[in-house]
DNA sequence: CCGGTCAAGTGGGTAC
DNA sequence: GTACCCACTTGACCGG
């Protein structure tokens, strides 16, 4: 239904957003976090009758002047800062003990911190193709099967933990840009519909003064006022033979109402 | 010094 | 019970 054709009253305008979220997440402590759009959060504009019947990366990479030559295997920064304080995952630990050239490294360098007296937690910054192996391997699986994990620590010369505990974050990360994206998409839709509800009012205001001004008859509501299916003459009697299509009120105009029996009305 | 970034810790939930 | 994921938090580090 074309705006052009409203010319009742009894509309009314919504503004708002429809959810068809289906969430598996069991922890969604607030509505924007995860994917907007995607969330199933649709913007809607509505304009209805009311009558009688019916009423939507790559962080930078921060490497620190300690770091700035590229080396993969420098194990200064790689293992340097695994903290032995506080590890409660003993399952890594535990799948660790396979003796592999990633561990023999750490346990050196924790024993150096050990050797140091320092107990503090210190912090690991991957050296940039460490971080770019990562981020090549997120792009292509943003989740790591056990082998694949197992692979990738060799290869970086880091923990299984460290690789897992990367791709974790990575995938934080991730979702929180587009929680941000998604957040953007919709307060531009909020301005374009609020907009767009303004301009509907304001023509639904105007088109209220226009009926004001109109003779009785032309009030009828617009589903009155289709095509007489019988002489095919619309009500209002504009044609190219004006002696034809043109009518007056003695004449009784052809208004066809889907209430009355089609083949009774003319 | 302060705020941002990010690796890592923690706790809770789920699947198997 | 274990392994994994996620949300939230912590703490080290860095740049302005």
């Amino acid at each position: 239904m074309g705006f052009d054709d409203i010319c009742n009253t009894g509309l009314v305008l919504g503004l708002g957003f429809s959810s068809t979220a289906d969430y598996k997440s069991k922890k969604i402590t607030t509505p924007l976090v995860g994917k907007g759009p995607s969330l199933g959060l649709e913007p809607s504009l509505t304009l209805s009758l009311i009558s009688g019947d019916r009423t939507y990366e790559q962080q930078p990479i921060k490497i620190s002047k300690d770091h700035q030559s590229a080396d993969l295997y420098r194990q200064d920064s790689a293992a340097s800062s695994y903290s032995n304080a506080s590890v409660k995952r003993e399952r890594d630990v535990g799948s660790e003990e396979t003796t592999t050239e990633v561990e023999r490294v750490s346990s050196r360098v924790i024993s150096d911190e050990d050797d140091d007296g320092s107990n503090a937690r210190k912090k690991l910054r991957l050296t940039k193709a460490q971080s770019a192996l990562l981020e090549e391997s997120f792009k292509i699986h943003s989740t790591l099967n056990p082998k694949q994990k197992q692979d990738l620590a060799r290869e970086l010369n880091l923990r299984p933990r460290q690789v897992e505990v990367w791709f974790q974050n990575r995938r934080a990360r991730t979702k929180l840009k587009q929680t941000e994206v998604d957040c953007e998409f919709l307060k531009k839709c909020c301005e374009t519909l609020t907009e767009e509800n303004r301009r509907l009012h304001k023509e639904l205001h105007e088109l209220k003064a226009l009926k004001i001004a109109q003779p009785l008859y032309m009030q009828l509501p617009a589903a009155t006022l289709t095509m007489c299916p019988s002489c095919e003459r619309i009500g209002g009697g504009v044609g190219e033979n004006p002696s034809k299509n043109a009518f007056t009120i003695a004449q009784k105009p052809h208004f066809y109402s889907p209430f009355n029996n089609p083949s009774a009305a003319c």
